[in-house]
DNA sequence: CCTTGGCACTCGGCAACGTTGAGTGCCAAC
DNA sequence: GTTGGCACTCAACGTTGCCGAGTGCCAAGG
């Protein structure tokens, strides 16, 4: 398999890796990530303690540069791991470092229950990146049912009407209709009496559905009040309610990628800025961590949007009443301190759960 | 005045700077704007179809030089305009340029009045920075009188209690207190109902004012339905309710900044975008044009904002009901084309105006 | 008295060049 | 299998020289 003649045969525990291939792609990692600069094996060698020479570590580099998990940027420079180097390290070599004492403090005073539902996911993305200096990134919840709670009408000029929806407990939606002709304030508090009486907690979906019949049948004995009732609740619920707020998140600290030397370039700069306002691409990613268990982590191109190419991004699901509803995480440079940044997030989901699910 | 024993005494019109001078600093400043690198007096004396030849224009130029209108990066190259020197240009030389008919014509169909207030200045915002492929802005309209229009209770878990309050005609807002006791459904209903009748149309001053008295007077005859009411509205109406929302603005196309060569240093830029997150700065500077009357330029550091020491700021005041409610702008770098620019946000105002106009 | 061509001078930008130092691959010796 | 040694490579850096755009000043000419 190797071309090197002192390739090394021990013991191949992981993809046909050597024991110490591991432990020298461990430390070289861990060394990349705090300085950001090739790794020779000079250093290698000084930061294992002398146990190898630098020319026994130049073998074992050899084999790890074949299997695709380093590389160097020209002939005589050090080596930098690869994506596949980084995901070989994440998922067997890392040892987790426990959270500071600090950052779990002010996590834990700041992500208290009860409160801005809106809020509380404001201050999650702010803590996530103020303490890893990187983004911050938080999706809004999904509501998986869509209850109408409240409804309720008021007259503006121009015979348009200003609706309030309350759904799920506590989310407060308005929009302006512009019905067929003027309402007086009694008609619309009774027409808003009878919707409240008539679907209040039913899900959007069968509101829309029985409207739709009472409209089709029933024309004759229909009175007035049902009528107007009936013309502003079809108005309100044509349009689709829930997805226009949820296709959303709370992003945080951008800034602070700039901070970082990878992210020089201003135009590479600019793309990732763009697709963060843009927001499709970064919420497809996120959605992919949806469906899964835990901690999640895209590194570089793994991600599939080449505005992330040089970025890594974790991420951990966050629940409400045991159902994951969201989506937390952080993107930062591929050269992140993941062993910080894992633990981060995932004290950071729980504690955002854990808000979410003693509020209610 | 000058040392240049050829200084032209001619007629001296604006702050002491001759005809001749005025019209090779307008040439200049075009011509930097145009493209961006010092202009020299060939250059110069071309633009200007050999009128003058490039000697009798250096005469001047050191003229321009002395008075601060000018200056040259280093020894031998052009003369860029200074801040003093774009000031005067865009004050007394400036021929505005009329709109493009394309842009015209996307403003008007875009920024129509009626549907959601929100989405207008949004609108606005975008058409802004997409037309002058800058940063555009848009102050969120304060509110001169607060009058409450309307407030609804719902009641929540664990003695929670979400709040709707409609105050202006349109603008909703909620919230979640805490009362001291569980209420009932028809408890909240009788209060709110208590309170629409007492208050509404009332401003919010008056109704805390109210609210004060009837606290510290009346222990007796009060009954319980108005000790609910009263208890549930104190809550609502201590926090101050208008002024968090009215320090805001709608930011668009902050990335078109990342193109321009000013902004190629990511220390300055970082510092710009956190000036725009902070939003302190930038609002600060704006409600100095709350006051004036039409446009308003502040060029490099005459904003007095570090942050903003390479971009020049136009901004317009817009009005509702004949009142100036806000303002709308434009971020770009001082080298802006101010002839395109300052009629793209004069046109923009007055078409918010309208369409916040027509709306009530 | 203003304008203009000429001239010496300045300075950034660029390419060519050599030097340095870190790092590599390979080999022979242990 | 490990190690020191050696030749080689290459980015980074400072030096040098040159070019061109531009300036200031001056003296001649309208």
């Amino acid at each position: 398999m190797s071309r090197n003649p002192h390739r090394t045969e021990a013991p191949e525990t992981l993809g046909g890796l050597s024991d110490r291939g591991q432990r020298l792609l461990k430390v070289l990692v861990e060394r990349y990530i705090r300085d950001g600069q090739p790794v020779g094996s000079r250093t290698l060698s000084r930061d294992l303690h002398q146990e190898l020479s630098a020319a026994s570590i130049r073998n074992v580099m050899a084999d790890l540069e074949e299997m695709g998990l380093v590389a160097s940027p020209h002939t005589s420079a050090g080596r930098v791991p690869t994506v596949r180097g980084y995901r070989l390290f994440v998922d067997s070599l890392l040892t987790i470092k426990p959270l500071h004492e600090g950052e779990l403090n002010s996590l834990k005073s700041q992500l208290l229950p009860g409160g801005d539902r809106q809020l509380v996911l404001k201050t999650a993305s702010s803590l996530l990146s103020e303490i890893t200096a990187m983004a911050g990134l938080v999706t809004l919840p999904r509501r998986e049912q869509v209850a109408l709670r409240h409804i309720e009408f008021l007259p503006l000029s121009n015979n348009r009407v200003l609706v309030i929806l309350v759904i799920n407990e506590q989310e407060v939606q308005n929009r302006i209709i512009h019905p067929s002709r003027q309402y007086s304030e009694s008609e619309l508090q009774q027409a808003s009496n009878y919707l409240n009486r008539e679907f209040a907690g039913k899900s959007m979906d069968e509101v829309r559905r029985v409207l739709l019949r009472e409209m089709q049948e029933a024309r004759e004995e229909m009175n007035q009040l049902m009528a107007a009732a009936i013309e502003m609740a079809s108005q309100v619920f044509t349009e689709e309610v829930p997805d226009s707020a949820e296709e959303d998140y709370v992003l945080a600290g951008q800034t602070n990628l700039m901070g970082y030397a990878e992210m020089a370039d201003v135009g590479k700069l600019r793309r990732l800025f763009d697709a963060f306002t843009r927001k499709q691409d970064i919420l497809h990613l996120l959605d992919h961590s949806l469906g899964a268990e835990g901690i999640q982590i895209f590194i570089g191109e793994e991600s599939g949007y080449s505005v992330l190419d040089e970025c890594s991004v974790v991420t951990s699901p966050y629940t409400c009443e045991g159902q994951v509803v969201g989506v937390l995480g952080v993107i930062g440079p591929t050269r992140m301190a993941y062993d910080r940044v894992i633990p981060i997030v995932d004290v950071t989901a729980r504690l955002l759960s854990a808000a979410l699910n003693q509020a209610h």
